[in-house]
DNA sequence: TCACTGGCCACCT
DNA sequence: CAGGTGGCCAGTG
């Protein structure tokens, strides 16, 4: 157990229509998790609280979760890198926020990826020196961070949208507030290039 | 150590 | 284009 694991982590919320989104900030001020969207106030701090059981709600970082909203609904905007806790020994839990240093290196190469434009899960890998192609997409879709860590900007060599850990849709909603031109297919939907 | 499991890829009908 | 198959490779238990 190491001295942070004492410390609560600190969740702030915003409300926008029918989504709620959360935010959870360690004790030195770095963001540890972030919710994707929810239906509730409660599903939203429980999609933080199951990785940092031990937390309190404030309205400290409303401003950041806020902000978040803003991304998810196609803001163009971006939260620096050194506000996340990308550093596995500092995680307040022990439930990681970033368990490996390939899924460090992935998570900060998503993080180039420029607003309204996609790279695929192949592309990532060769900017790691990596093939290890599917490894990429788990280490994604394990990615702390969604929406600020832009993994709905990641899709599949083949043009095809890909997975996302909150639905293949709310990935497509993205992006097409972001401007990117999508075409339904009958399995799928595809980004045109 | 070993056997699985994936937000995948390439190739084949 | 739509399915299916084998092959990758990091993590996990």
């Amino acid at each position: 157990m190491n001295e942070l694991e004492k410390n609560p982590i600190i969740i702030s919320t915003h409300n926008h229509g029918k989504l709620y989104f959360a935010v959870g900030y360690s004790k030195n001020n770095k963001i540890v998790r972030i919710a994707l969207p929810q239906k509730s106030l409660e599903e939203a701090i429980d999609e933080i609280s199951k990785y940092h059981p031990n937390y309190k709600l404030s309205d400290k970082y409303n401003d950041t979760a806020n902000k978040i909203c803003q991304i998810y609904h196609g803001v163009n905007s971006d939260i620096e890198l050194d506000q996340l806790e990308l550093d596995q020994n500092n995680s307040p839990s022990s439930k990681t926020t970033i368990k490996t240093p390939f899924e460090r290196d992935v998570i900060i190469e998503v993080a180039k990826i420029p607003y309204g434009t996609v790279k695929t899960y192949k592309e990532i890998a060769k900017s790691i020196k990596s093939t290890a192609y599917r490894a990429v997409g788990t280490a994604i879709g394990n990615n702390p961070f969604p929406i600020v860590i832009p993994c709905h900007r990641v899709i599949r060599s083949d043009g095809k949208i890909g997975g996302f850990r909150g639905g293949t849709p709310m990935k497509v909603e993205i992006l097409k507030k972001e401007g990117i031109i999508i075409e339904e297919l009958k399995n799928g939907s595809r980004i045109i290039l």
